[in-house]
DNA sequence: TCATTTCTTCAAAGCGCTTTGGTATCGGCG
DNA sequence: CGCCGATACCAAAGCGCTTTGAAGAAATGA
């Protein structure tokens, strides 16, 4: 069933049907109820590829995930999608999704901007000095970052959450505790929000004239067994931290995990601070009763609203909505307590 | 950059630059080497939209997640994507995915079908009796479906692992052990996985006239909450079990919190058996030492896999690949012993 | 009443590619 | 020498949609 078909069957032109479907307003509304309705009958939908091809519009957003060989894919990264996803469809958006060696990153979007297979991407996994952003602006290419790249000589549209706050908050509840020794378990160092969320840690101890210390920081992609296997190795030594950050639920499970296999109790023993992304899967606790002590916001609602952005900024590429930044939220879990003696 | 710009830079008919760049016989090999090294220098890339249109094919795999409401995108998903992505790449094809309320999700493959959005499309939560199976093949549509629903009086391509099986010899290791009181938290009951496990189970104990209790059989969306709560509720009752068999990684890692939440200790107070993914960013120990005995599959293994099966079908409708099912390991965690006295 | 505007509709020209159905050239063969 | 089958290329016709430009019909105004 084509245009052409509907429109022989109701002996109306390609033309005028083709208006009638997509509201243009030269169309009797009598003629538009008719057209409509046979369609929907008829279960009339327009190919695709002869719309791209025509209107020069993919009406898809494409998302680039780098996964190398043993590089696990960003577990958040399907909670982001997830958000992301649930709002392309009722903006008759497709999302199309590429999955490739970090080798190929830049050659996958050059590629994309050229066969034109999208309208605009989302960039995930900031880092500093992000050459994707200048590559995508020499392109063209609308898109959205999720995070902050450290740039500030250009301008372009992003998400974020107050990393930087947000961390130094934490750290500043460990020092208001009595905790001296704290120790980061981020996540891999040219990610931006891990130099941010490192940036505010530091930043509440200087102010508190406390001396972070360098053994005591790790980056590292934020896995459960990372966490557990750095927060073993720290119980296990002579000057162990009396207080964790981690960036990630997933690493303080990991921890948490060390904590109770040698008998200690997470919040006497050791306090632990996370940052909370919201995972359904894993969520932290109940929201009545969390386990961790923790800085939270949603990542899924962030994909929704990245969504949002970069449709809106297709759709009107001369007033494109502003850039957001979303302070976390604060919350009291028991895996925090004051710093033993 | 057209083909048609192309082919004039080249003093050459369209029709031969584009029959040089698909490698079609009837092009002299040194045409052909002069027109793909001009359409690498010009940066020459096919319009997607144009090639859809003339070809009839979309060169793109469909997957529709169904995300309801308050329900969560399964964790697993994640991995099989990563799995799958992998291979669509190399083999030219892109992947859509569709993030949809559950109400629609017919509704979407029938628009996949009839705008020729998809080549084809892969299943996932594989239910009982599918309904979805049937729909697609009365679409024409081809498909593989990631796991197996129990229909049997109609052929179609699937890729699963052996349930029934995995799960009774787990159940058997456990009954080795002198526990009797064996609980099952699987995930949500309608799926086919679900299904399989706990025949797999009830299978095993009733070969060594065991009998299952309803009361110890659960079913939920597998998350961290769900096996602490399930685990907490359990040893706090009068009766508690002996062991535990869990479906999900993530549901383990839930109830080993509660284990030690109340001070005790897995593979003695308590055993655990879980199924495990082989998630990247939720290992089960190192492989020298796992935590948790477990049945292992690698489910971006799976994804793989399923991917390469819907490609041979859509290339070469005539003669698909065979169905497979794969026999999950089964190693011996930590979180295994005798049954207390 | 006729000129002018508004309302509807249509024919036809693309969008950029693939594919069908040629034609010209050339060597081989009887 | 003429015929045939390869070989290498091309013109043109789509694929199914949108959009431009035009044109009747109806309504409006002078």
């Amino acid at each position: 069933m084509t245009l052409k078909d509907l429109a022989r069957q109701l002996g109306l032109s390609p033309t005028t049907v083709s208006r009638a479907l997509n509201d243009y307003p030269e169309v009797n509304a009598e003629t538009r109820a008719r057209v409509k309705t046979a369609a929907r009958e008829a279960g009339y939908v327009p190919n695709i590829g002869a719309q791209r091809l025509a209107t020069g519009r993919a009406k898809t957003i494409g998302h680039v995930v780098v996964v190398d060989d043993h590089q696990i894919i960003n577990p958040f990264f399907a909670e982001f999608i997830a958000g992301a996803g649930e709002t392309y469809a009722p903006a008759g958006y497709e999302m199309t999704l590429s999955i490739v060696p970090g080798a190929q990153e830049m050659e996958v979007y050059r590629s994309m901007a050229a066969r034109r297979s999208v309208d605009g991407v989302i960039l995930h996994n900031s880092r500093a000095n992000d050459p994707r952003i200048a590559l995508l602006q020499e392109l063209n290419m609308p898109f959205v970052v999720h995070g902050r790249s450290e740039l500030t000589d250009t301008d372009y549209l992003y998400l974020d959450i107050a990393n930087t706050r947000a961390f130094e908050h934490a750290t500043n509840h460990l020092l208001d505790l009595g905790h001296k020794r704290i120790a980061l378990l981020n996540g891999l160092a040219d990610l931006s929000f891990a130099k941010r969320r490192r940036a505010g840690v530091e930043k509440a101890m200087a102010a508190r004239q406390v001396k972070p210390e360098e053994s005591l920081m790790f980056s590292a992609e934020m896995s459960e067994g990372y966490g557990y296997q750095v927060t073993s190795d720290l119980l296990a030594s002579s000057n162990a931290p009396t207080a964790v950050i981690t960036s990630s639920i997933l690493t303080a499970a990991g921890a948490a995990r060390a904590v109770a296999d040698r008998g200690l109790t997470l919040g006497r023993d050791l306090s632990l601070i996370t940052h909370d992304d919201v995972l359904g899967y894993f969520p932290n606790g109940t929201p009545q009763s969390p386990v961790f002590t923790a800085t939270r916001s949603s990542i899924r609602e962030a994909g929704k609203c990245t969504a949002q952005m970069l449709i809106a900024a297709i759709n009107d590429p001369d007033t494109p909505p502003p850039s957001e930044v979303w302070t976390p939220d604060f919350v009291i879990g028991r895996s925090t307590g004051a710093a033993p003696f």
